[in-house]
DNA sequence: TAAATAGTGTCTTTTAGACACTATCGC
DNA sequence: GCGATAGTGTCTAAAAGACACTATTTA
């Protein structure tokens, strides 16, 4: 509240205090499909089930460099886009005592994405299913990469299905469609992020069209290699249009 | 951060924790421009200057609860289109203690925010200033209603600037544009709704083709009264479109 | 009938989708 | 030259802006 008049009425310090949290949904891109980073649990409550990778906000530190800190050593990963999502805040979401948790987006590069599973065994690759077709939000259905549904901890399906539409809403005004591209990207690899994230497939003169319209990306001159047809020219993100 | 491994390594009980408040952006429409209820803090820090409404979130009270109830006791309004906005984590944004504040947004239709501003004399009625204008975010300029610019304490101005643009952008993919009109209200009023929140003008007839095209008003068959030229037909928001 | 605003018809401009076509690479 | 994909030209359809025009009410 930083509101004095307010602390007159309440003295925070007599006040019982919650535990803060923060809660990351790590997203990358899998065979063209999105695909989160999970951790199992041990213990109850909801041992054996899936849950997103977390930790407690430290009473030094801002929630966003928790949020840091946590990718880091959950995750072992160095740096990712990471922007907050939403604060879920009911008063039963964990059984065992009042935690309120602010949850982060994080999208991975496809280099990131793999050394973290190879680097943190206990994370799971988990693909997610029907209802990010859907369009209200709601729980999500997530499964693993061979096809076995998976049963999320706590809300965290919620948490995931808000971070997919999160995505998708802001596909279009901002840069979060570049976060799974490597540097240098061809228009379609930027196409395929596009229609991945929005479930659809796009028209490809018009993808161009736009894209290109915007002014976000510039051709650097060089091509593709490796391909065993004519090579697509590279694009890179210009950073701050 | 609801998840057992880490439970294992951090015992919650053993770390300090932070306090957790609301503050609440609580925004109507005064002379056709976007305005926002303050209040004045008597004690330092920041003495003398305006801050948002806000309160400590209780420990058996969900945040979403906790924002309803400060609405209730801190700007006597029983009920308001209210959103969570943002999360403001730094760690030293109140300078006495640590302060997580869950920051949300409420639009208050005329009749409310004019009868809020009567019940409760602390509160102030403050315009926002130039950086509506803008585009990037940032903290935000308010002044009183007759001019004079104000400060807003804490991090508030910012929490202000970020309601602003998320108003904006949710505009054209929501209901907010209704909730600051009575229950039945002409093409005109809403599209004068449009303008404010937007900071420019609109053409009438594209807006009032998009308005209908939308399907998520009805006319009601009534006329406006009270005005000395031709009547407008009152239209009406059809819930859940 | 005058004043003022509600509401509409239509032209132009812009943007998106469809689809076929040309271009260029490795083999 | 063949296969395969990159990249483009152009037609069509849909949406948005501009602007003038008609309609309706009060005074």
């Amino acid at each position: 509240m930083t509101e004095t008049d307010f602390l007159d009425d309440y003295d925070p310090t007599a006040f019982e205090r919650p535990s803060v949290t923060v809660d990351l949904v790590l997203l990358g891109l899998r065979q063209g499909s999105p695909t989160a980073l999970l951790v199992k649990r041990q213990q109850n409550p909801f041992a054996g089930q899936w849950a997103l990778p977390g930790g407690f906000v430290r009473i030094d530190e801002a929630v966003d460099d928790a949020a840091k800190r946590i990718l880091h050593d959950k995750a072992g990963i160095q740096s990712a886009h990471l922007e907050q999502l939403y604060t879920f805040g009911s008063v039963k979401r964990d059984p065992r005592m009042r935690i309120i948790s602010v949850a982060y987006l994080g999208l991975l590069a496809e280099d990131s994405f793999a050394s973290a599973l190879k680097g943190t065994p206990s994370l799971l690759a988990a693909g997610i299913g029907v209802p990010w077709t859907g369009e209200k939000g709601g729980p999500v259905e997530v499964q693993s990469l061979d096809g076995k549904p998976l049963f999320l901890a706590f809300d965290h399906a919620e948490i995931l299905a808000m971070a997919i539409l999160r995505l998708r809403g802001k596909l279009d005004y901002s840069d979060v469609g570049f976060a799974w591209l490597p540097e240098n990207f061809t228009l379609r690899q930027l196409q395929d992020v596009h229609e991945a994230i929005l479930g659809t497939s796009l028209n490809k003169p018009a993808f161009r069209r736009r894209m290109l319209d915007k002014g976000w990306i510039e051709g650097t001159g060089e091509r593709e290699t490796g391909a065993s047809f004519r090579p697509a020219e590279l694009y890179r993100f210009k950073c701050q249009h």
